[in-house]
Order: structure tokens, then C-alpha cells, then sequence
DNA sequence: TACATTCCATAGTCTTTGACTATAGCTGGT
DNA sequence: ACCAGCTATAGTCAAAGACTATGGAATGTA
């Protein structure tokens, strides 16, 4: 059975009429008959009463027309589902993030994708990089924000901004300047995450190419845990800037500029290679650089007017 | 589109290879592939991710899946609701019947038709011929049962008893006799069928054919009616013999045999000559043959054991 | 009754399309 | 680095659908 062979049926089961049909299905009359006759062949009965000047559906026709009907009517909707998606009118979009992008980045990101696509279902998980990666090659997650440079062989990445970090350090915890050398890290007591997260390799490569080594009295993974301990005066900790600002909980926490060299590392878009990201994940990444793009100009540059509405 | 794609879809979204899919619906691979790429391209984007190993369903993928799987049951439902219609597990029968047939033969032909057909909707209205032949005309009966002959253009009859009318005349008219001949009528008021009812026309050429003028002292179209004026003493009728027999109530009725000659007539099974007469239709007619015969064989001979079980 | 019209079915021709085999190209595992 | 497995492409062939022309039945009209 062919759907052709449904649409020329309802068509004459509409019109009552062989030669009607033909024209609103945009086929010859000849043709239209012989689909219809293959049809009844198949079926083993008649499905049309040919009573001269009308045409009337048999029993059978009148069974069968329901489910033709819906039968039809699914297929129009199955190209209908897609070319939304493809217009971005629907869709699902699991993202996972690391969480220190997550607590700053996310939230303005998602309220501005959430009013260009109110009909995109958007999922964000906060994860380690490694989580990312694996729930990207598990098709848990359709994209995800990692630190780069990430290399494995099914996973595609593309910059999207640099974080800068900076020295965290308790408020009761005398560092004596606004600013600090690589170097100075040797004298304090870091807190940081186990070795096998990406944040903790990236500082201890910075540390190394200053030639320094970072004593290290304190373990946690989540940077919400690590934030805690130094406020309660355990050590100092390395982390993102923007994402300490975004939870400094009542100034009990010093943000003190690391330079020579300032230590950054870049957070990029991860997907699988082969894996087709659909329009709403381009489009999620592209309002993740714009979004970021605004939030660093209002963060490096706060007092000053760059955006003229906020400034006023 | 095509229902071939939608069944190559579902099998490689079921087996998340193509090879294997291809093998289920018993193409080639290429082949397979083919119809694949094409509903992609059709759709404007790709249904599946190929991953070296897995095959495995992009979102567009999800999205179409659930109304190709709707679709492609939908089709076979269109199938199976004809197949059984063939096989009379199910449908409709709409049935035109005589009233008069209607009281003794539809009983027990119903109750016969649908112990073996249960699940064949049946409909049976009770109506004069010429209404059997509008309904008929108007598809709003797939049969009638009518007296014939029956000369329509486009309704074809077969014959499927005859019955054989008595005189019904009430107890409290002397007749004098068992058997009566046509030409007694010419003494008797007689209540009758108008002029354009079957069974007015045949007591009439009957009539005739015995060279008597009937008296016709009233008429009524429904034989219920007649038979209760006929009670009522109003006068004599004429009648199927089994209608009567069917609803004698409590004897204040004769039944008296006609002879000479004894008016007969034919009763007998119409429809559309061009419209398809379903399973159910067909089968409908054959009861009637057999219940007719078993009726009228107790109704000839009752105290004679031609069915043994009942007179034992 | 005969004629004109309408409508569906059939015949014959042509183009499209789907299926097949062989093979290339790529991936993943040994 | 090679082998095994999988999908995509190329090329050929046969089946199927569409079209035009026409036949034949039924309907309505002069």
C-alpha cells in the first residue's frame, strides 16, 4: 500500500467522483483509477460504489476512510514536528555546564534564550568537565560548556570567552595589596580541587611556569565548598573572577588580581563531532558569546558608561 | 513521502544500524540508504546521527519517529478493519423488511444471524415495499426484503419463499367452513391494504384472476391495525398465513385456507444491483432461505415429527 | 428513439524510481 | 598498521506510475 494510493482514496471519497478527484489530487483520471483499483485489488474488495453518476463508498471504503483519515493526517504532522524544530519553534536542548560558569553565565544566558525560544525545552546541568564529555558521548547532553583546550577524538569544540581567575583569599588574611604575583602563591595555603579537575591542572601549570609550588592544604571539589572554606579563613583559593562577584557573600572574601602572568583559561562549546546540533543549540551558543560579551564590559568596566541605559 | 521511508525509518531507528535494518525489511543496504538520505533531504535535516558504530536518532529523529510509528499502525488498522469486515467479524447490515415478514421470519433470523455473527452491527426497519426501494436508492439500506415481482432499474431481486395467504376473518363471523374459494370473497367485507401496497395489488389480480369484485368496507396500511379491526369484527382480511399464525391473539380469529386458486406470493431479497453486497449481506440472505424453510416445515406439519427432537 | 454528455475503465507509450551489485571511504579495534 | 564492519556512491535494470487516446456504460434531453 502506498500513500498515494491513501490520498487519491480520501480524494474521491470526498468528491464522490472519479474525475473531480483527479483534478484536486493533480493527477489524470486514468491514473487516479488504476491506484484506486490497485488499492481495492490489494484489499480484496471494493471500497468504492460505482453507481453511475455518483460514487459512494462500500462498507469497507467507510472502515478503511477512518483510518486512512488519520493515517494521512500523522504523516503531515511528522513533517510538521520537523520543520518546527528546524525553525526552532520546538525542541529540547540538554546542556551541560561547569558550575562556576553555571552560577554566573547561566542565568541571564537562559532568561534571554528563554524569551527568543519560549518554546525550546531547555535542561542545564551543572558538571565537571568530565561529566560533560561523558554524558556528550552517552547523548545525555546535546551540547556543553567545558574549559579548553578539551582534545578527544569525538568531541568538537569552539571558543567562546576567556575567564580570567584571580586570588581569593579571606578577608582576615593579610596579603597587603591589591594585587599579586604568581610567585607570592608559594607562601599561602591553597585550597583547591583534586588534581584530576581541570581547574586544578590549569592553576598547576600557571604555578609551574612561574616556578612556584602551591601548598595545598585542602581538597573540595564544588567551588561553592572551596568559596566556604576560605571565608572561614582555611587558606586561599584560585577561581574564576566573575563567578566569585557573582556569589562574594558580604565582602568576607578578598579579590585580589593575580598578573605576571595573569593566570585565564578559555571556556568553550563542546559537542559531539558527528553528532548534528540542531538550530536551537547554534543559537545557544551564539547568545552564550553575546551574553558574555555583556557581562565582561559591565564587569571590567563598571563605573563607566559602556552601556549608555545602565549609566543613566 | 512515502510509507516505504517511513518503514526503512522505523527499522533503523530500531536497530540503530543500517545493515540490520536493511535486513528486517529485506532490501539491500544501498537501497536502504537511499530512502534514508532521501527523506532527510525532503525534510530539510538529518533524522539520524551516524557514529561510527551506532546509528542513533537526532532530535528532528525523535520528533518524526512518534508520528511515523502513529502512521504506520494507522495503515495497518486500515488493513485489518477490512480484512474482518470480509471475514464478517465485523460491519453493518442494514435491513428493509415487510412488516408482515418482519413479525414471524426476523425473530428467529435474527437471533440465528447473530449467534453466528456477533459482531456484525444489525439494523432492521420494518417498511413497506416502495419505502425498501427509496432506502435502497438512498443507501440507507444495504438489503430489503420485499415481495415480488419487484421491477426497479437499478434493484436486483432474488426470490426466497413463497407464502401463501389466508382469509383471517373474526370468530364471530359464520363461515361455516375451514376452506373458503376465491370467489366466497365476492360475500365478505373485507379490510384492506390502500390501493398502492403490495399485498392490495396481489389480493386484487387474485381477485380478478377468480372473477370477483372485492368488498372493501375499510383500509389500513398497517396489517397490526387490520388485524385488530378484523377482530374487532369490522370484517375479513386477507393475510400472510404465518404473519397471522405469528400473532394470533388468543384465538378470536379464523383462519381460513383459500383455494381455487390458493393467492400466493412471492417474497424475496433486494438491492442495489451495482452496489457490493458485503460478507454479512450474503450471509444475511442465506439464513433467510434456511430459517424460512425450517419455519414453514413446523408451520405445514406440526403434529408430524419431521424434526424429531421436538417430538420426542 | 435517438443523440449528446458525463464518467469510469482500458490500452499503449514514456519517464521516473527503486532495487541490486560492486566498490569506495571511513571508523574502531587488534 | 592492518583487518573488520558499516555507510555512501556509481552504474545497471526492471517495475511502476503518469499521460493521451479511446472504449463503453449510464444519464438526461430533443
Amino acid at each position: 500500500m502506498e500513500l498515494r494510493q491513501l490520498e487519491y482514496f480520501m480524494a474521491v471519497a470526498t468528491h464522490q467522483n472519479f474525475s473531480r478527484a483527479a483534478e484536486h489530487v493533480h493527477v489524470s483520471q486514468p491514473s487516479l483509477s488504476i491506484q484506486i483499483g490497485g488499492l481495492e485489488k490489494e484489499l480484496g474488495t471494493r471500497l468504492f460504489d460505482r453507481l453511475g453518476r455518483k460514487v459512494v463508498l462500500t462498507q469497507a471504503g467507510e472502515l478503511f476512510q477512518v483510518h486512512a483519515e488519520r493515517a494521512l493526517r500523522e504523516v503531515e504532522q511528522a513533517e510538521q514536528v520537523v520543520h518546527e524544530l528546524l525553525g526552532a519553534k520546538r525542541g529540547r536542548l540538554i546542556v551541560g555546564t561547569l558550575s562556576t560558569v553555571n552560577s554566573y553565565l547561566i542565568a541571564p544566558l537562559v532568561s534571554r534564550f528563554k524569551l527568543r525560544f519560549p518554546n525550546i525545552h531547555l535542561q542545564v546541568h551543572a558538571q565537571p568537565s568530565s561529566e560533560i564529555v561523558n554524558g556528550l558521548l552517552a547523548n545525555r547532553l546535546d551540547i556543553g560548556i567545558c574549559l579548553l583546550p578539551l582534545t578527544h577524538a569525538h568531541v568538537t569544540t569552539i571558543p567562546l570567552f576567556e575567564e580570567r581567575l584571580a586570588l581569593i583569599a579571606p578577608a582576615s588574611m593579610n596579603i597587603g595589596k591589591r594585587r599579586a604575583r604568581m610567585q607570592d602563591l608559594a607562601q599561602l595555603p591553597l585550597v583547591l580541587m583534586p588534581a584530576d579537575y581541570c581547574l586544578r591542572k590549569m592553576v598547576e601549570s600557571e604555578c609551574a611556569k612561574a616556578g612556584v609550588h602551591p601548598q595545598v592544604v585542602l581538597e573540595m571539589t564544588s567551588p561553592e565548598g572551596i568559596l566556604q572554606a576560605v571565608a572561614e579563613g582555611t587558606g586561599a583559593t584560585i577561581l574564576p573572577e566573575l563567578y566569585v562577584k557573582s556569589r562574594l557573600p558580604a565582602s568576607q572574601l578578598q579579590i585580589i588580581d593575580l598578573y605576571d602572568p595573569t593566570p585565564r583559561h578559555t571556556v568553550g562549546l563542546a559537542y559531539l563531532t558527528k553528532r548534528h546540533r540542531g538550530q536551537a543549540a547554534e543559537e545557544f551558543a551564539a547568545l552564550c558569546e553575546t551574553t558574555m560579551r555583556d557581562l565582561q564590559s559591565d564587569s571590567t568596566q563598571p563605573p563607566r558608561n559602556k552601556r549608555k541605559g545602565r549609566a543613566a
